[in-house]
DNA sequence: AACGTAATGTTATATTATTTCATTTTGTGG
DNA sequence: CCACAAAATGAAATAATATAACATTACGTT
């Protein structure tokens, strides 16, 4: 486990900001503290409400936008595209060049695993493509699964269909 | 291989269509030809500009929407969530149920290749999560990668840099 | 023909994201 | 210390994506 609390977060964050030539700034930094409040994703609209409430300066989303962008920029905050929420990196340190984020995302409670693979992983993958030649282009990997504890939750309650797909458009 | 022509790909419709109590409507079938004459994804706003040119009834961004998600429920259609777009399904037989969709995804082009991979792939992954047990909800994978083409091109005029991060948020 | 469900039409609105330009902050060189 | 350039943010508008809600039409079944 690689997991940071806030305080080591935003020295690592300090950290690559100087080797960049980027500023960890006030807002991005009360950006990172709100991120660490949660441990589900949130939108970009959800963290600017939540900033919003838990800091004293307002902001705006525009603003919002530009801080998740940088800071997935550095890899501290990842960008879930199957749900469009974000949430933060949760071991910054794991992620050597050649590993690519994998994440688990719970289709129920929403929750979160996020683990470091191989990026060999992702190469036996796209080997089988035919006209092979593809190169991954550090590109995480997005799950959508059920964790434990859901998956239990639904054999109780209605067994079966993990698949949930439904073929009307109601 | 197991591309499928446009007159292929509406028989596996109306097969799928009666098997589960829908119908392969005109409409349906009008966009099923839709995203037959492209192969790079769309999003919902261009199909339903280019169901409006091809197609002499018009029809409504809420009705593609409609027609999208159902077609996605067949697993005829993909929704791409990376890039945010829609394509037709390349080998709509091939999707036994051992076996999900892998995208690989031209960042430069958006040539897209779809192959299918062993679900068992899939399960070797999120072996690697900690808390072990989540299990694959059927979700594709998808993978932003550069294409032959678009690898050459791009080391002709500027070498390095595929991962084209930029730590600023301009 | 009558009924119920599937599918679509239509309008409005919610949600997510970007564009544009002005202003402020901050490190750097004179 | 001041001036400058780049980085970062503020602010307003608008674009792009997606869904909600309800009316209407199409269609298979009895």
């Amino acid at each position: 486990m690689n997991t940071m609390n806030t305080r080591d977060l935003i020295e690592v964050a300090k950290d690559i900001c100087e080797q960049t030539g980027s500023r960890l700034t006030e807002t991005r930094q009360h950006m990172l503290e709100v991120l660490s409040t949660v441990d589900t994703p949130k939108s970009a609209y959800e963290l600017t409400d939540d900033y919003n409430r838990l800091v004293n300066s307002p902001i705006m989303a525009m603003s919002v936008y530009r801080i998740l962008n940088f800071l997935a920029s550095i890899k501290l905050v990842h960008h879930l595209h199957s749900i469009n929420k974000y949430i933060i990196c949760k071991h910054p340190k794991g992620s050597s060049e050649d590993q690519v984020p994998l994440f688990l995302i719970c289709t129920s409670c929403q929750q979160i695993e996020e683990v470091a693979i191989a990026k060999d992983l992702i190469h036996a993958l796209s080997d089988h493509a035919e006209s092979s030649g593809f190169v991954s282009a550090g590109s995480q990997i997005e799950l959508n699964s059920l964790c434990k504890k859901c998956q239990s939750n639904i054999h109780q309650h209605s067994p079966g269909d993990l698949n949930g797909q439904n073929p009307t458009n109601k």
